[in-house]
DNA sequence: CATCATCATTGAACACCGTTCAAGTTGAAC
DNA sequence: GTTCAACTTGAACGGTGTTCAATGATGATG
C-alpha cells in the first residue's frame, strides 16, 4: 500500500502530538509509516517543506475574515484566534514561529489584520507594519507561554510556582500585551482611524 | 598550551562571525582551538550552555541604567541599545531569542525595563508585562530583519526587492513598531503615570 | 491479458552531529 | 622528584538529514 503526501503530514502531526517537536524526525516518522526514510523524501523535498506544511495546518483558518464589527474587535479576535490555533497541538508556537521566520507557509493572517488596518482608515504600509509588530508579540508570547506550559507539565519542581499559583493566568498576559498594542494603534493613528 | 573558557568562548564567537550559527557546531570549534572535541566539554558541560555564554556576551551592556530623562526616552534608549546588540554580530539576534527562550542568559535587561515603567508609575506586574511585551517585539522584529539582511547579503534574486529600495528602512520599521508600544504604554497607564 | 510508463519504495551509503569516558598527559606546588 | 589536580586524547555511541541507483507496484492503453 502506498503512502501519499496527506499520509505524511498525517503521521508527522501525530508524531508532533505524542512526542514534541524535538522527536519528530525523519527517521522516527518512517518507522511509524512502515517506511524507509527514503521514501518521505519522494513526498517532500526535505524536512523544512514538511514543517512549513504543518504549520499551515496548524494556522488553517487562523486567517479567516473576523466576525466582529469594530476594527479593534475584529484584531483582537484574529489574534486570539492564532493563539489558540498554536496553542492546539505540541510545540505548535514553536514550530510556526521557526516556519514564519524561513517564509514557508501560506498563510495570510498578516494581509488579513493589514487588510482590518487598511479598513480601519491606516495608509497600507502602516497597516502592514502594524499587523508585524503584533505578530512578532503574539508569535513570542505563545512560544515562551506554551514552553512554560511544557516544563510545568514534565517539571513541576517547586510547589509554590506552580501553574495553580501563577499569576496572571496566561490568557490575561497575552490580553495585556494585546490591549497594550490596540492602545497604541488607537492613539498613534488617532485622527486618520473611522469608528 | 592548555585552553580556558575564554579561548572556547573567544573562538565559538570568531565561528559565530565568520561561518554563522548553523556552522558553530562543538566539532568545529575544537579544529579550530587544535583541540579534540571531547576537550570542550571540560569547559562548558553542553553547547547549550556554551551558547548561552555567547548570548551573554552579545548582550553586556545591553542592560546598563539609561541616560535619558523621561521614561519613554529611557525605554527607546534601551531598545535600540538590546536591538543594536543583536545586529552587533552575525545570528545574534537568532541565537539570543534561543537562549532567552531556554532562559540560559543572566541578562537583567528585563528587570532593568520594568524597573523604568515602576519608576514612571505602573504597578510592578503592569510593568514586568510590559517588559514581556516589548521584548517580544524587538527580539521578533530583530530576529527576522537580521535573516531579510543575510538572505539579501546571499541571494541578492530581484534587483527589484534589494536592499537600496527597500522601504522603509529597518530601522523605520523598528521604530514604528517601538512607538506603537510607547503610544500603548501612554495611553494604557495614562492616569497613572508621571511627567 | 500483456505491456509500459509513471509513481513510489528500498537499501545502503554519505557526511555530519552532540556527548561520554577511560586512559593519558601536562604543569605547578611541595 | 614526587604528587595531584587540571586538562586533553582517542575512540566510540547513538543518533541526524539527505541522496540515489536499483527495484517494485499500479493503473491505463493497446
Amino acid at each position: 500500500m502506498q503512502l501519499n503526501r496527506q499520509d505524511v503530514l498525517d503521521g508527522a502531526i501525530a508524531i508532533l502530538d505524542e512526542y514534541g517537536l524535538a522527536d519528530l524526525t525523519m527517521r522516527r516518522l518512517a518507522t511509524s509509516l512502515h517506511v524507509q526514510p527514503g521514501a518521505l523524501y519522494w513526498h517532500f523535498p526535505n524536512k523544512q517543506t514538511l514543517l512549513g506544511a504543518i504549520a499551515d495546518h496548524i494556522l488553517s483558518g487562523a486567517d479567516a475574515p473576523s466576525t466582529e464589527d469594530s476594527w479593534d474587535a475584529q484584531i483582537g479576535q484574529i489574534a486570539h484566534r492564532l493563539r489558540d490555533a498554536l496553542l492546539s497541538r505540541r510545540d505548535g508556537a514553536e514550530l510556526v514561529a521557526a516556519t514564519y521566520a524561513s517564509r514557508l507557509t501560506t498563510n495570510h493572517i498578516r494581509e488579513r489584520i493589514a487588510a482590518v488596518c487598511i479598513r480601519a482608515g491606516l495608509p497600507r504600509r502602516d497597516a502592514e507594519l502594524t499587523a508585524d509588530t503584533l505578530l512578532y508579540y503574539i508569535l513570542g508570547q505563545t512560544v515562551d507561554e506554551q514552553a512554560r506550559l511544557q516544563m510545568d507539565s514534565v517539571g513541576a519542581l517547586t510547589p509554590d510556582a506552580s501553574p495553580l499559583f501563577e499569576e496572571p493566568d496566561p490568557t490575561s498576559r497575552f490580553d495585556f500585551g494585546l490591549k497594550l498594542f490596540l492602545d497604541g494603534v488607537r492613539h498613534t493613528a488617532a485622527d486618520r482611524i473611522r469608528h
